[in-house]
DNA sequence: AGGTGCGCCCAACCAATCGTTGTGGCTCGC
DNA sequence: GCGAGCCACAACGATTGGTTGGGCGCACCT
C-alpha cells in the first residue's frame, strides 16, 4: 500500500471525481483508476461506486475515508519532522519518562498543533548535547553545563524549572510508611541512583547533595535500565532511590512502590534549556513561555550551587523573539 | 512513500537489526537495507547510524520513528476498518454532528480500544439502512422504523435514548432572549426544519408535534446544508429550527445563535437501534450498556405515539450476547 | 429521440522500481 | 589473525506504475 495511493484516494472521495484528484496530484485520470483499483484489490472491498458524473463513496470507502486522512496527514508530520531546512521543532531530553519530558507532554497537550518531537541523544554527555546544537541536529536541549564559560559562543543556557525530589521506595523498606521526609531522615539509608555518568552535571549534584546533608549516595555502578531498578527497589529493604516529583517512573499499579515527597528542605535539581542564542527555532518561543507558567519552588529549597537562582527565565526569553530564517 | 518501507524502518529500528527485521519480514536483508536507503533518499537524511552489530537511530531517524509507527498502526486499523470478513465495528448515523454521533463519539472516548467506525447512509430511507443490516454492510443503525411489523425478521430495534428538542434561533430573532420556551410559546412562530424526507420517521415526528401543540413546522423543501441553514437563522428575525440537545449544531462563535430549551413538558425525540437478532457485531454489546447509562428523561416529557417507553433497552440487550462468529 | 460531453474503465506499451542472488568491506570477539 | 555477523553494492529478472489511445455508459441538451 502506497502513501500515494493512499492520498489518491483521499482527494478522489473528496472531491468526487477521479479526474479532478488526478490533476490536483499531477497524473492522469487513468493513473488514479488504477490506484483506486489496486487498493480495491488489496482491501477485497469496493470503495466508490461509480456514476456518470463522478463517484461516490461506499460504505467501506467512507468507514476507510477518516482513516485514510489521519495516515495522510501523519505522513505530512512526519516528513516534517525530518525534512531539513523547515522541520519541525526537535528538543532533546534525558529520557522519555523525564520530568522534562512530561513538561513537553503538557506543553504539546495544551498547544497539540505544535510540530513537536522529542529525542534523547544517546551518548549522555552535555558537550555531546551541544554539538548537537550547533550543528542544527537538535533545537534546544534540557542539559545543563555547570560551568557558563564552558558554553561555546553562539548558544545560551536558561533556566527551566526546577524538580523537587521524591524518595522512592519500596514496601518493606523502614521509611515506606512516611508521608513525609527530611533530609535528615535519610541519613545513614542507602540511596542508589544508577546510570549517572562520572564527572555530569548528575555527579555533581548528587556529590554535592551527599556532602550538604551528610547522606549515603551510591550513584556508581552501571544502570540496567528502570525495570531493574524498580524490581530491586521492590524486594529491597534497605535500598531506595531519589526521583524528580514530575518524573513518571511508576508503571499503573506495578510493584508497590511509594514516593514520598522530602521536604524541609524541598531538594530541588534545577534544570536548564540550552538554544542557540540567535535564531532558535521559531516555535521554541512557545515552549520557554510556557515554562515560565510553572510553578516556582520556596526561597528555602536546597539547590547545588551552580543553580542560577536569580535570574528565573523571564528576561532570557527576549532572545528566543524574532524571525527565523530556515536554512 | 511506501507503507511497507514504513514498516521497515519501524521493525529495524525497534530490532536495532536490518537483518532481523528482514527475516520477520519475509524478505532479505538486502531488500530491507534498500528500502531504508530509498526512505534515506527521499527524505534527505540519514536515518541509522551503520555500526558493526547492526543499526542504530540517529536524532533524525528518532524523530521519524513515533510519526512512522503511528502511521504503521493508522495502516493497521485501515485494514481492519474494511477488510470483509473481520471488520471494525460500523454504526450508521444521521449524520455526524447529530446526537447519535455525539453519543458514539463518547462512547469511544471513554473506549479508545474499539475499532469502531462512522457511516452515513446516502440515502435517507430506514428501509436502506435495514437492507445494508442484513446485506452485512453496516452492523447497527441508529435509525427508527415507526412501525414495528415492517421490521424483517432477523433483525431488532431497540430504544437507545431520548433527544430533548432545543429552538435554535438567531440573535434577531423574538424569542432569542428566552432562557426556556414552552411549546405554547412556540405557537405561530415559524419553524423551519428543512432536510425531511416526506413519509420517513422524521417527518412523521414534526406531523404529531405540530398537531399536538399546534405548531406551525415546515418540514418541506429541499435542504442546502447546514451552512445555508445556520446563514438564514442568523440573518433572520422570524424564523426559528429545532435541534437536539446533544446536536452538535454550533461552530464555535460562528454565527450568534441561541439554542433554547423547551420544558414543560420536553419534546423529544425516542432514537432506536437497529441491529441483527443473532450474531450482532461483538463490540456492540458496550455500545448497548453505554446507551444504558445516558440519562433518562422525565415520564413528562412528550414523545411521539410509537416510542416504546415502557421498555427502554435493558431487556432487549440480552439478545445481544453470545458469541457471534465472523464469516 | 438522437447527439454530445463528460468521466471512468480497459488494453498496450514503456520505464522505473522492487526483490533476489552473489559479492565485498567492515568491525568485533576469540 | 581469522572467522562470524552484518550492511552495502552490482547485476539480473519480475513486477509494478505511469502514459497514451480507444471504448462504454450515463446525463443533459436541443
Amino acid at each position: 500500500m502506497d502513501t500515494n495511493t493512499l492520498r489518491s484516494f483521499v482527494r478522489a472521495a473528496e472531491l468526487g471525481q477521479f479526474q479532478h484528484a488526478a490533476d490536483e496530484l499531477g497524473v492522469t485520470q487513468q493513473a488514479v483508476s488504477k490506484r483506486i483499483a489496486s487498493l480495491e484489490r488489496e482491501l477485497e472491498v469496493r470503495l466508490f461506486t461509480r456514476t456518470a458524473r463522478g463517484v461516490e463513496l461506499t460504505l467501506d470507502g467512507q468507514a476507510l475515508l477518516p482513516h485514510a486522512q489521519s495516515i495522510v496527514a501523519g505522513v505530512e508530520r512526519a516528513i516534517t519532522a525530518v525534512r531539513p531546512g523547515s522541520r519541525a521543532l526537535r528538543i532533546d531530553v534525558l529520557g522519555l519518562r523525564s520530568a522534562q519530558a512530561v513538561v513537553l507532554h503538557d506543553y504539546w497537550r495544551s498547544h497539540p498543533e505544535t510540530n513537536l518531537d522529542v529525542v534523547t541523544l544517546r551518548v549522555n554527555d552535555p558537550r555531546v548535547a551541544v554539538a548537537a546544537i550547533e550543528a542544527g541536529d537538535i533545537d534546544a536541549s534540557f542539559r545543563t553545563v555547570t560551568d557558563p564559560a564552558a558554553l561555546p559562543p553562539g548558544l545560551q543556557m536558561i533556566h527551566a524549572f526546577d524538580t523537587p525530589l521524591e524518595l522512592l521506595v519500596g514496601p518493606r523498606h523502614p521509611l515506606a510508611t512516611a508521608r513525609r521526609l527530611t533530609p535528615p531522615q535519610l541519613r545513614k539509608h542507602r540511596i542508589w541512583v544508577p546510570g549517572i555518568a562520572p564527572g555530569s552535571e548528575w555527579a555533581d549534584f548528587y556529590d554535592q547533595l551527599a556532602t550538604a546533608f551528610d547522606l549515603r549516595i551510591d550513584a556508581a555502578g552501571p544502570h540496567f535500565g528502570d525495570e531493574v531498578l524498580l524490581d530491586t527497589l521492590a524486594e529491597s529493604t534497605d535500598v531506595a532511590t531519589l526521583v524528580g516529583a514530575r518524573d513518571r517512573y511508576m508503571w499503573p499499579t506495578h510493584h508497590d512502590l511509594r514516593r514520598i515527597p522530602v521536604v524541609d528542605p524541598i531538594l530541588a535539581y534545577p534544570l536548564s534549556l540550552i538554544l542557540p542564542s540567535a535564531n532558535p527555532h521559531p516555535e521554541l518561543r512557545g515552549v520557554i513561555a510556557h515554562l515560565g507558567t510553572l510553578p516556582r519552588l520556596p526561597d528555602t529549597a536546597w539547590l547545588p550551587s551552580w543553580a542560577t537562582t536569580p535570574q528565573r527565565g523571564g528576561d532570557n526569553t527576549e532572545n528566543a523573539r524574532g524571525p527565523r530564517p530556515r536554512p
